[in-house]
DNA sequence: CGGCATTATTTAGCGTGCGAAATATCCGTC
DNA sequence: GACGGATATTTCGCACGCTAAATAATGCCG
């Protein structure tokens, strides 16, 4: 089964944009799903670990934050985490609706024995452009997302209230 | 509730690369998601009309490929598609494993109305840029993107046969 | 103190999304 | 024309990921 060869000479510089940004990105989860597999973890599951491991304890909404995840998808992986004995839960005195995300020993040596990040891969290329490449990326990229941000904000208001 | 400063300045480059990415890869499913919503639609639905209406008929194995999902994925996709009556199947006459998914005159009237294409303020930020940035981009991205791909063939090549 | 808006987490329901195995068909070869 | 390997699709089981609603605890205000 050959590649599909993408010529992109027949594509425009916006698809090929479009395209960079989605490969990157995907590759970027295959690739973390890929290093979780050989720890028996899945994706998300060697993000948050990581994640504890570096910061320490969190809160659920904590970690949802910074995994970018809805409390709820979060409470599901804490979930099946809890399951295999990964992370325990543990109800915060001060504020007895939070709930802190703490590492089981069992856990923190599985973090200890990954000896990547997730998305070391993707941090690596990048690091290996030179300073101006990287300050050019930074630039449009940054533009690209605020144009992006504002046209957004249009659209929802649109939807949302009315002047449509 | 007010959007949280980002506080650029005290990201590095890479970060700040990678969130961008990240930033733009996620609202542009999430604006295909809102756009689907007001057709009672999802975001792959939404996909799948507007690439059968512009491209015409298409096999599921077609279809996956563009939309870069597994087969497995799509055949659930247009199952719920087909209960909305929003396409058929239809086997082909010269290659009887092979299903043909068509628009059904309701997915064709509702492909219609929806105004924009999914992706349409994604890509009206990029057409914003200046040629030369737009030039840059595709550059740099399209560097990255190869470095990745490079990177990725030797990892996964260590965890398969061996030398790792 | 009692009520009430707010906040943190969980539950329920649904739709992707994937990998592996099953099914059906095609194709080349004998 | 049967056989075996390839190809197209489906089925199965699981893990996200989301929204909306439920639950539980906090804090404020009178």
């Amino acid at each position: 089964m050959p590649p599909p060869p993408v010529s992109a000479e027949f594509k425009s510089d916006v698809d090929q944009v479009l395209e960079a940004i989605i490969y990157l990105y995907t590759e970027s989860r295959r690739l973390t799903k890929e290093l979780a597999r050989r720890a028996d973890l899945t994706g998300p599951q060697l993000t948050v670990v990581k994640m504890l491991e570096q910061i320490g304890d969190l809160s659920l909404s904590e970690l949802s934050e910074r995994i970018r995840a809805q409390n709820s998808t979060v409470t599901g992986i804490i979930d099946r985490m809890e399951r295999e004995n990964l992370v325990t839960r543990e109800r915060s005195k001060e504020d007895r609706r939070v709930v802190y995300i703490r590492l089981t020993a069992k856990g923190r040596k599985l973090a200890e024995e990954i000896p990547v990040e997730p998305m070391e891969i993707f941090r690596g290329a990048l690091e290996s452009l030179s300073a101006a490449e990287v300050r050019d990326l930074v630039k449009i990229l940054g533009k690209v997302a605020r144009r992006v941000r504002q046209s957004v904000r249009r659209e929802t208001a649109e939807g949302d209230s009315g002047k449509g």
